[in-house]
DNA sequence: GTCTATAGGTTGATAGAC
DNA sequence: GTCTATCAACCTATAGAC
């Protein structure tokens, strides 16, 4: 029987770790910080409370894991960076759409941070760190448009920066606009954003 | 002695009620919802543990307190509304410094009721009764921006609600910016912004 | 790697004196 | 209106069996 697999001690592991790291992520975005508690993640994950202890040491250890993790979305959207488009409407909409969906994502976590100061200093130097935040998004779509002005296919004698501090605040604002659901209320639409920006951006 | 201020009963009010509003301000903007304890808030009031809870019944009751107080600042700018101004940049200078100084005091409680969903339904509801929200200031910005063009000051052909919303998403971000500091981080400045927008929307 | 059981510590909230 | 004293509920974290 040698090369068999034995009869294994105690339970297999049963990817329990993931589990109670996408509770916990679960938890957050649609109960709040507030009632992540042991408790409540291992019922969602299935395991043990003791369990989530194994895993991440202590509360402290699995929220910094859940961070990381609920930032991931905005770290994908830097990397991903620019797609060097042709039309300045498709850039733009494809960067706007993806930046809402991520920050989507992202924002329950890091408003969660907030909650306390410890965690919100632990939140900021990981993002300092790794240079996550809407300055990101503003050289990114501030470096596109410099080039559109450079090759003459965009209006000249305007801060590129500014208008891209803009169109991601546009964004921005939204995504956390969705956060807190209040009915009948709207804000303009992505793409009248967009239509705007096209129309003011074009050479005279 | 008709008239006069008889003795009065018992102990004179103390202004108890108003320093443990304050006092749960403070905690929840330095240190974060998690650490509001009462006997946080009674010890930065000075008052007894006991007191928090006979003035405001119970904790929800106390948060309740302090996120109409925290939005005060909102409601403030609401009512008080644009100002006329004959030079658009100083329209948008006025409301876009206002509205950062108000966005700055308020986002922090706004961020510290997302901690929980019962307060973040709580809050909600109160936003979306008196309409408080990103959406007021697109209305303000958005009128006036539709009333330059009107009366030919402004150019023509660009949805004016659309820009508003990039002007107060501008200052939406950046406010959201500082409350997590992040050295070595820099969003264009307020005046940039606005600068690009006057030149953008002058009439052609 | 996962469980049960429990120790140890905070917190929200109440009772009753002054 | 404010205090002291108190308690039940809840939470984090650990110990030890399997």
């Amino acid at each position: 029987m040698i090369g068999d697999t034995p009869k294994r001690r105690g339970r297999p592991p049963a990817g329990g770790r993931e589990a109670i790291l996408a509770a916990a992520l679960q938890v957050i975005r649609e109960r709040g910080i507030a009632r992540l508690t042991a408790r409540e993640v291992a019922g969602l994950a299935g395991v043990s409370e003791a369990s989530v202890f194994y895993h991440y040491k202590d509360r402290f250890g699995l929220l910094q894991a859940v961070f990381e993790e609920g930032l991931r979305p905005l770290h994908e959207l830097a990397d991903r960076g620019i797609s060097p488009g042709e039309d300045p409407r498709e850039v733009l909409t494809l960067y706007g759409h993806t930046l809402e969906t991520f920050l989507e994502q992202a924002l329950p976590v890091i408003a969660a941070a907030q909650s306390d100061s410890e965690l919100r200093d632990s939140m900021a130097a990981y993002m300092s760190e790794h240079s996550l935040g809407p300055h990101r998004g503003v050289k990114a779509i501030g470096d596109y448009l410099a080039a559109e002005q450079a090759a003459g296919r965009a209006r000249a004698g305007v801060d590129p920066y500014a208008v891209a501090m803009m169109f991601i605040g546009a964004c921005y604002t939204r995504s956390s606009q969705h956060q807190m659901p209040m009915p009948k209320v709207e804000l303009p639409p992505l793409d009248d954003v967009i239509d705007a920006i096209v129309a003011l951006m074009r050479p005279e």
